[in-house]
DNA sequence: TTCTTCATCTCGAAA
DNA sequence: TTTCGAGGTGAAGAA
């Protein structure tokens, strides 16, 4: 392995060994996984304990942390980007230790055996590119605003309200003012109360004389959900981000 | 390295060595990760597309896959558990494939370049114990109802009503219906929408001829929350989760 | 399976 | 900094 390798790697290392090839690591702004015998703690928002077993850390440079069993999608501990990452040689065992204010977080990894440390050189200037999210359903609505029905002029998107931003706001055929609610996936009732909110805060705002039309848009939607737009007096349209 | 490590490594390895590798730790149900300049495409729910860079990648023993990028806490790409992998040599480089079906979801990678490969043997029995959750919140105001006010009668939890399950059911000093929403932390107008469901599903199930009182409980609301909070005609309380 | 809600949600944008 | 809403949200529990 050359000197400029992307890669460095200890398999069974002593808690010194790791230790040096991890500063080192981190002064240069490498990627770092650690796995071993370990318990974690947690403390901040919540507090969790974590008893001995095997997992791989990660610490990232951009000072995220990440502590994965060998089930699941999600980590059993982490610490988000930000965070200062530090290790150290605790009685003869090698301790990671990671910290955050705004809320005080703190996360520590002690290692009873530690069976393998890497540090990756990585380099990544690609970005990741989405298709199928709620953005593209508005782009479709905007394009061809008859999917919504004949007549819609939509006026604005992003309207502010006193209740937060409406999706499409806009005008039907006779000229009523509708209030458009987007979702990529089929909708509960939480959506429901969204475009309520959005519908209720314009009906006081403009002092509108017509009712205003609320019209949720998604591909699916819920019985209760359903229910709740009849009660709520909100309408539904069926479709899809993707053509 | 003995045959029954726990840990076995390549570092830049050909791509039919890799495969063999990891062939052999996908059948002992090992905890797979790849480390290269890779592509990362995605097609189901939505659709991705992911140039060139190097990621790390791993691949559990549970069907899940996590494809990282030095930042950020959320993978750039992944699947959940349940996904069956493979390993194929294509034209001379490893790609790895997962997919699953309801909904069908497929994620491909393919290594330009491999710089490390692992397989770990992990043994994890322990189970993560949190505080500080919403449970905990609830069982603070089970074991004293006066923190929530005095003559408060907590009657069921979870109890089920047509708009869903309400946290704490009770009653108050007066008899009169009480209905408790419980949130672990911060709450903007979400939570006094589900609120004020459950409050009004409540209302007609009971055929109640007195108002029922609906309390949120959280450490605090934002502003546009409390203002709905009034509107509705619902209470607010502030406690935390830990004592 | 689908539905509903919690989460140390994370993340990004805007005020 | 806080607030707000999207997300391939994931995960758990119940029907």
């Amino acid at each position: 392995m050359t000197a400029d390798s992307a890669v460095e790697t200890l398999s069974y290392p002593s808690p010194d060994t790791a230790c040096d090839l991890l500063e080192r690591a981190f002064d240069r702004e490498a990627l770092v996984t650690l796995f071993g015998r370990c318990t974690v703690e947690y403390d901040g928002r919540a507090s969790s304990s974590l008893g001995p077993g095997d997992r791989h850390v990660t610490l990232k440079p951009d000072g995220a942390a990440l502590v994965h069993t060998d089930e699941g999608q999600q980590p059993v501990n982490w610490q988000p980007p930000g965070c200062d990452h530090s290790v150290a040689v605790e009685d003869d065992a090698l301790s990671v230790h990671s910290e955050r204010t705004t809320p005080t977080e703190t996360l520590d990894i002690a290692f009873e055996t530690l069976a393998h440390v890497a540090a990756f050189d990585v380099r990544d200037p690609a970005k990741l590119a989405v298709t199928g999210t709620e953005s593209d359903l508005k782009e479709r609505i905007l394009d061809d605003p008859t999917l919504l029905e004949p007549g819609f002029t939509p006026l604005a998107t992003e309207r502010e309200t006193p209740a937060g931003a409406v999706d499409i706001y806009g005008e039907d055929a006779t000229a009523r003012t509708v209030v458009v609610e987007l979702k990529r996936r089929r909708v509960g009732p939480d959506a429901v109360g969204q475009l309520d909110r959005y519908v209720d805060a314009l009906t006081r705002d403009l002092h509108a004389d017509t009712e205003i039309r609320g019209i949720l848009v998604a591909p699916s939607v819920t019985d209760r959900a359903r229910q709740l737009l009849a009660k709520k007096g909100l309408e539904f349209v069926s479709l899809d981000p993707t053509q």
